[in-house]
RNA sequence: GGUCUGUUGGUGAAGCGGUUAACACAUAACCCUCUCAAGGUUACAUCCAUGGGUUCGAUCCCCAUACAGACUACCA
């Protein structure tokens, strides 16, 4: 009999020439300290990221970072549709966009780092029919001839039966062929795919201990589910996923929680093997609503707001992005950084225990608040620079400008920044422009003025010639205020809010909007920062000028 | 059909047997103020999907139901 299975398992694996004793030599227990983690990203090469497995990876490298571990970067591309042309580049480079840099594996579209490799899949066939041959050997896997016809068929009739879908007990008719007949249908030719040979009972129950979840319990696994498929023999997921993270030593397996519901089958494979099982992590998935205003996953097709090059576009600082991801990866992370505002987010330690279970709606507006907070955070030079690298790549013309007026664009980005309470009105690096366009000359063409309340040409007039004989110093803002307010006296407009309010009819206005006419005049806005500290920087002659600009500009 | 998961305000959520049901975002009002952005104050869940049960007492435990989601592929 022995004889027997080891001339069907050499039928079935031609190629295969070591066992796994060898793997295990080849990829001993990594050298780490007590605790360390490690984990891994492990997409199908298509390319790009969204949110969702931004936000997976994210958490795996923070993981493993927290304990000093290993991340690794593993390309899971055993289905060969949905590879695409320079996928793995693709999403290094979405990943490095976010600062998550492998400390192994693929680090380009073939190269690769690390002891463990390779690191791709479709690199590692032999070591995936070493271990489905052992199983053959021991007589847990079997190969199946069944076509997808004969699949069909039996499902219709479980389904009309109301019987349990799927490949197991007597619906899984190639079981029960006899070694014999199996040697001779591969001898004759036939496709098959390899089989485990499942010694479970649907009636015994097992244990998932999820790192987030807790408890789960679950009816043994009695699915004969496929190992190898048949037409390029690479291995399925959780296959692959067996010998992977076992040779690779993966300590926690993070991933979405639509892989729950096969973790029977993972634990039954690791339990036959002997090997020791990796701690499980099932993240909630990220959500968003939809047209018909129900829940579903993100999908980077229909919403581009999922797409991590979308923020990238948007100008939205990679370190907001991931203060962002923080909060949804851990519930008491906004709460620690009320209390540590000014320590980096690697001094946040990851907590499975505060890991959301439900899946989280992806929500657009929490995270321009949390890029706000964090621009109005950074120092004038730092927004410039930033500014600069992000306008050379959407915004040449911006750029240019930028380069041209370094010293004075960073004087702009620093009003009322350095106060103890700096301004916020900054949503991303697109948005700058928006705010600071009219500080340059070379934006300042073609106005539209939006003046308010006081709009009539003689007033408007009256004020900024008014302003432009007597109230030019701006030597100090105190004195320069004061000078506003003189202005008003003789102008008829109350130089104290408090007393307009008291009798607004003894006034053609107040303060406020004499500085509105000085301020549109000067900007076109109506909202701008400090009107002081905006013609501090634009200086006298400018200000002259577009007065001036102004004034020919009424009618 | 089967297996599993989830359901706390507009949103993200804390809470894990006794709370006024945290906090943050959003929204609204007021204050401050030369406008805006901030900042300050306040408001916002007659109550934790629904119905039963256990308990002196339940958002927290149990059971049903509803709804949503995942898996049930030679996709991952």
């Amino acid at each position: 009999m022995n004889d027997k299975l080891k001339e069907l398992a050499d039928l079935m694996f031609p190629n295969v020439t070591k066992t796994i004793a060898d793997y295990e030599k080849m990829y001993p227990e990594r050298n780490l300290k007590e605790g360390a983690r490690v984990t891994r990203f492990a997409p199908s090469p298509t390319g790009f990221v969204h949110m969702g497995s931004l936000l997976s990876a994210y958490e795996d490298y923070k993981a493993a970072k927290d304990t000093d571990g290993i991340f690794y970067l593993r390309i899971e591309d055993t289905d060969q549709k949905r590879s695409v042309e320079n996928g793995i580049s693709g999403i290094l480079n979405d990943l490095k966009n976010f600062d998550i840099v492998p400390d192994e594996g693929m680090i380009g579209e073939t190269e690769s780092i690390g002891e463990y490799g390779p690191y791709i899949q479709s690199e590692r066939q032999e070591i995936y029919h070493t271990f489905a041959k052992d199983l053959v050997l021991r007589g847990l896997a079997y190969p199946c001839f069944c076509t997808s016809h004969e699949l069909d068929e039996t499902r219709e009739i479980q389904e009309l039966n109301k019987e349990r879908i799927g490949y197991y007990g007597s619906f899984a008719k190639c079981r029960s062929l006899t070694v014999d007949e199996a040697i001779q249908k591969i001898k004759n030719g036939e496709e098959f795919v390899v089989r485990l040979k499942s010694p479970g009972n649907f009636n015994n129950k097992i244990m998932l201990h999820d790192e987030v979840r807790g408890d789960i319990e679950f009816p043994e696994n009695d699915l004969d589910i496929v190992l190898i498929k048949s037409t390029d023999k690479l291995p399925t997921y959780h296959f692959a996923h067996l010998v992977d993270d076992h040779l690779m030593h993966t300590t926690h397996v993070m991933r979405g929680e639509e892989w729950i519901a096969s973790f029977p089958i993972h634990d039954q494979l690791f339990e036959i093997f002997g090997f020791a099982k990796p701690k499980y992590c099932h993240l909630g998935l990220v959500m968003k609503i939809d047209e018909n205003g129900t829940r579903r996953k993100l999908s980077k097709r229909k919403d581009p707001e999922a797409s991590v090059e979308f923020y990238h576009q948007q100008g939205v600082p990679i370190e907001a992005v991931k203060l962002y991801l923080l909060t949804i990866a851990n519930s008491n992370f906004e709460e620690w950084l009320d209390n540590n505002p000014n320590t980096d987010t690697s001094e946040f330690k990851l907590d499975f225990k505060k890991m959301s279970a439900s899946g989280s709606l992806f929500d657009v507006s929490k995270l321009f608040n949390i890029s706000k907070n964090y621009l109005s955070r950074q120092t004038a030079t730092t927004i410039y620079n930033n500014l600069l690298k992000w306008a050379l790549e959407f915004d040449q013309e911006f750029a240019t400008i930028l380069k041209n007026n370094q010293e004075f664009a960073i004087k702009v980005f620093n009003i009322e920044r350095e106060n103890p309470k700096p301004r916020k009105d900054y949503l991303s690096y697109s948005d700058i422009k928006n705010h600071v366009w009219y500080m340059f000359d070379e934006y300042f063409h073609d106005l539209t003025y939006d003046f308010q309340k006081v709009n009539t040409k003689e007033e408007i007039t009256n004020i900024l010639t008014t302003y432009l004989n007597n109230y030019l110093d701006l030597s100090d803002k105190d004195i320069w205020f004061n000078k506003i307010k003189e202005m008003c006296d003789t102008l008829g407009y109350a130089s104290n809010m408090k007393d307009y309010k008291k009798n607004p009819e003894n006034y053609k206005g107040n303060v406020a909007d004499v500085s509105t006419v000085l301020r549109v005049a000067l900007t076109t806005k109506t909202n701008t920062p400090d009107l002081y500290e905006i013609m501090n920087l634009l200086g006298e002659d400018k200000i002259k000028e577009r007065f001036t600009k102004c004034l020919n500009n009424l009618d």
